[in-house]
DNA sequence: CGCATGAGGTAATGCGCATTAACAGCAGTG
DNA sequence: CACTGCTGTTAATGCGCATTACCTCATGCG
């Protein structure tokens, strides 16, 4: 190449957009300090050290006078483009309720998300419009913007499968939290609600109950069979009658869950309730409402139980028997698992234990 | 491997740190479109319209699809290192608490930012361990990973000037969440915390009330001084005793808040107190101690109001006469500013009004 | 017919850093 | 004395993208 400088004008960028400059590069360091850029890049990166590359103490010391007198810092966006990683990790939710509920959902998981994103040394990206289920959550494709991170960390019961496994198939990293079979080969990492229900289910048969029953929502996500399965399992193991008898699904018009209806199990010898959680807290809620409607008294006529945590708003009522879901735990889990799975780790699922909680809801059964 | 091409052995990038597969690039999708690299970074950043460069609909189309079925998505680093920018904001928080206590303060500030930076096309960047006090923020120079996003929110009273004037004396924009003249040229959005505490010296003067009493914290954070202003230029508006007696700090060991103190301002004439809301909620919980303690019914025989929304695990109690902060609001303000200087406006300071709350604990002065 | 004009696109370049082959000096060996 | 093995440093290269100078065709026009 020729004529450069000459009064050629060339190419590539333009000539900064105005104010921003000034800041030294690790070629100026070394021009102060009369060595290479490379050996600054080494020297700096206390690379030298680490991959035995040998730098005298001598030009170490140059280097780091110049670099401290020019004030040097490393331009973090240089850096990730060099290194084919950027230290980030990115959060996208497909829980489509308003902010004020997901509040109560979303926000745990994130404080233990952050926790560990900041020990693994990775920084967050959260995808705007993926937690309010707003704009950015839609269309074909949209899932793509996460692309930008070295993996990403999914939340919220339905997870679309197909534009998942596009990711997966493709090798991104990719961990879901929550149990889920859908995409072949995906991550996750979930409560163990089998086991935590059949608990609840065996704290009340110990308490005397023979038949129980599970409220639970008309919706097929995988906490909910879980969430049903441990509560058969639970039924038989104690020896109580179980079967599709001994579940009730809520949501359906024609089946409502109404104060005369729960006074009928009653008289068929139902002693305990038991309700699933979820986002919304609809069985919970509904369960509540019937049980007050119907005037009875909670424990004494009738015990309560609640498959996780209750929603917010319902907080100051007695604390209902139940488990609760940890959520920072589960958060900080499959930031790990993430960060495995970025360093080339296996797709695997794992099962985080849910705590028992025995609350005041639950009594001896009523004798009549 | 045999020579390959020329067979030059070339330095640079090790073949790809294995099992990341590598994203697809520009020039992939350059490739199966049948164009160069610098077409498709010209239709898809939309460069082609907007500086009048001419691109047939028919490649415009062929593009797009490539990059489509390719799930092709922008490298930050690398955008941001050739161009300067590449959509993403970041949030970097100084409130060193437990995550416990983060929950309450820092979380409804991030609803409104997620809201309004989606609305903007923003993704966010959470600078993780800043608002957990944790490793990441630690160090000279940590606050120098946020020049990986377009621009930057602080959170937080007590924000490091130096560090910032830094950023800012760099042309990087930042936005402060919180008044604050710290480093010059900074720009801030805040709550009007000095028209919110004057507006409850005044209802409470409108009561009848002729003596009120600050309780505020050691602390000098500019959320504090602008209360106590505001407290200051409400009395005087109502023509009530102002001066340094109408002040109480908190915090020094030797001045604690008692009942027997309570008792005697009570006797000298004071009806009224108001304290002051920070993320500890120290204040006021010093103040209804002390006021439970000596036994006195509120509003019966003593007013208080709270400058400030009362923390959440006080949420049961009377509602306190005060104001809210409308976090939300402030985040998306935040937002607001930080696109405009990102886009080269000027660093500005914004206040926010606060909603005025009567609450239940104020009333006319007791007559004794 | 010769040349300007414009449309549609490409080649070349650099952003700031990390990486590595290659080189320069310099002691020890056979 | 050529040769190998070190140690310390540098030149060269590319990461993925944005930018702009420069091509190549058609077409219009005096």
């Amino acid at each position: 190449m020729a004529k450069e400088a000459a009064g050629r004008a060339r190419p590539g960028r333009a000539p900064a957009p105005a104010g921003r400059r000034a800041r030294p590069r690790q070629a100026e360091v070394a021009g102060l300090a009369g060595v290479s850029q490379a050996t600054v890049s080494l020297v700096l990166s206390g690379r030298d050290i680490a991959t035995g590359r040998p730098i005298s103490a001598e030009t170490r010391a140059k280097v780091l006078d110049a670099a401290r007198s020019l004030g040097y810092v490393p331009d973090p966006a240089a850096s990730r483009l060099a290194a084919a990683r950027n230290n980030l990790l990115g959060v996208f939710s497909f829980t489509a309720t308003f902010p004020t509920d997901v509040r109560h959902s979303y926000y745990p998981f994130l404080v233990g998300v952050e926790q560990e994103a900041a020990a693994q040394g990775y920084d967050l990206v959260l995808f705007t419009g993926s937690s309010t289920g707003g704009a950015g959550a839609r269309g074909a494709g949209a899932l793509n913007r996460v692309r930008l991170a070295d993996g990403c960390l999914f939340l919220g019961r339905h997870a679309p499968a197909d534009e998942l496994s596009r990711l997966v198939a493709d090798g991104f990293p990719v961990v879901h939290v929550g149990r889920s079979d859908e995409p072949e080969g995906l991550a996750w990492v979930g409560a163990d609600y089998v086991s935590a229900s059949r608990e609840v289910v065996a704290a009340l048969a110990g308490l005397g109950h023979r038949r129980v029953l599970l409220v639970r929502e008309d919706d097929d996500a995988p906490a909910s069979a879980d969430r049903e399965r441990g509560f058969l399992d639970g039924l038989a193991a104690s020896g109580l009658p179980g079967g599709p008898g001994a579940v009730f699904r809520s949501g359906d018009p024609r089946r409502e869950l109404t104060a005369d209806r729960v006074r009928a199990w009653l008289a068929e010898g139902v002693t305990a309730f038991v309700a699933e959680e979820t986002d919304t807290g609809a069985a919970w809620r509904a369960l509540r409402a019937a049980v007050d409607g119907a005037g009875l008294d909670c424990p004494g006529q009738v015990s309560l139980a609640l498959l996780g945590s209750p929603p917010a708003d319902l907080a100051d009522g007695p604390v209902p028997m139940g488990f609760d879901i940890p959520r920072p735990a589960l958060g900080a889990e499959a930031v790990r698992l993430l960060a495995a799975r970025i360093a080339g780790g296996p797709a695997e699922g794992t099962l985080v234990a849910c705590a028992f909680r025995p609350g005041a809801t639950a009594g001896p059964p009523a004798t009549p």
